[in-house]
DNA sequence: GCCAACGTTGGC
DNA sequence: GCCAACGTTGGC
């Protein structure tokens, strides 16, 4: 029996890593590693094969939500915490006792208008989003079923 | 277990 | 570049 989807948000500088790096990937599919914050983490791991996810560009002008993508791997461990050159290199971490997991995660869309942060907030049906919320820095966050409806037609997903 | 100091995130 | 908000570290 295999549950039905739910719905997440990743965080992405697009100067690092953008939606059209991930449209261009290899199969395009992406590892999403360096995650290094323990909240974070615990969402990817409660990710299942077929989740839905918001793609979402930070630190970018305007930033905003500019697409969506699919797990197609479950956590499993993040190699850049084993490895010294990495920035995401962590001494703590162990092969035997990994602290850090990624998911891959394949592009489905770039929305045809991306939907920058002022126009969410102009959403009433949006206002208790994670993204939304003051000092919220979580950069990998839930969305409800309601908040990802809202945002697919905000985006006009599947229409031209 | 408290909390000051420090580091990071990310909008502006 | 600024800085508010938040997370982590480490002395006590």
């Amino acid at each position: 029996m295999t549950r039905s989807p739910r719905y997440w948000l990743v965080k992405s500088e697009p100067t690092a890593f953008s939606i059209d790096d991930l449209a261009r990937a290899p199969r395009q599919t992406t590892c999403w590693d360096g995650v290094r914050n323990y909240q974070a983490r615990n969402f990817l791991r409660e990710m299942a094969i077929g989740d839905q996810v918001l793609f979402y560009h930070s630190n970018a002008e305007p930033p905003a939500v500019v697409g969506s993508a699919e797990v197609v791997k479950t956590a499993y461990p993040d190699d850049t915490q084993f490895d010294r050159r990495s920035h995401h290199f962590d001494p703590a971490s162990t092969r035997e006792q990994p602290r850090w997991d990624m998911v891959d995660l394949k592009y489905k869309e770039k929305f045809h208008t991306a939907l920058p942060l002022d126009r969410l907030r102009q959403e009433p049906q949006l206002k208790e989003m994670v993204l939304l919320r003051k000092g919220s820095r979580l950069s990998v966050q839930p969305v409800t079923g309601r908040e990802w409806s809202v945002i697919m037609r905000l985006a006009g997903s599947g229409k031209r």
